[in-house]
DNA sequence: AATTAATATGAATGAGTGCTCATATATTCA
DNA sequence: TGAATATATGAGCACTCATTCATATTAATT
């Protein structure tokens, strides 16, 4: 009874019919999408950002404030403000000569609330 | 009326009482905690995890399979598989001469499907 | 015991990245 | 207009990291 693939002890080398891992790889997203979500990822991936993100989770806030939130640079803050702003994590709005800055969206939320979760498990 | 913090509108250098940056910075988890945060987030940012990760929401998998799936090299897998392991993001099992990995638990899947949804939006 | 197969790992390398320093831009104020 | 404040950005550097190549380890098979 051979080709009865679905078989979680299935042998490597057995190539009868399509092999899993052709199968599985069918069944996943394309590699754009998975490369996107990676990039995704790695913003939130870098302490000083995620500093950011979880002051502006507190209030809208001028990069001054920022600044002494997260108690960095105001030079390193706004390097990382500008690829958090290309990567549409967070909005700026201009008043005067200060920038203010908030979440992009209820995702980033809900993404860095499931990732605490994890952390504090 | 002074010390009446609380105003979106607040003067960066304009120290009455305690400044926006330090009532923030008194709101968020620890250094620590977010520095945490960051590095599991971190392992999520990288194109070979997340196909990783992704190949065993379908079905729990030996490397080889896995290598295939996500087509990339035996050992760069291995490699990946490693610090997945360490980030306790996926399991191993060892049947025979081959290991079976598998998802740690179901924050890996609820991160990476909030990761998904914000980039297909 | 020897061979083969599956997986893991160390070293080397090349690419990417975050910070600092200096400076540019923009806006308010005198 | 000139000075001061807030923010943005380019270059340089140190460091991290993902891949490759070679090899080690572990287990099944003969």
């Amino acid at each position: 009874m051979k080709g009865m693939n679905g078989d979680l002890n299935n042998i490597c080398k057995e190539a009868a019919g399509a092999s899993v891992g052709a199968e599985v790889a069918a069944q996943m997203p394309g590699d754009e999408v998975l490369y996107d979500v990676a990039e995704l990822f790695k913003v939130f991936g870098d302490a000083t950002r995620t500093k950011i993100l979880c002051a502006l989770q507190v209030r809208e806030m001028c990069v001054c404030d920022l600044t002494e939130a997260v108690g960095m640079t105001q030079s390193a803050v706004s390097h990382q403000l500008r690829i958090l702003r290309h990567a549409r994590l967070v909005l700026v709005r201009r008043k005067g000569r200060q920038s203010y800055y908030s979440l992009g969206d209820n995702h980033v939320r809900r993404i860095f609330s499931l990732g605490l979760e994890h952390t504090l498990e």
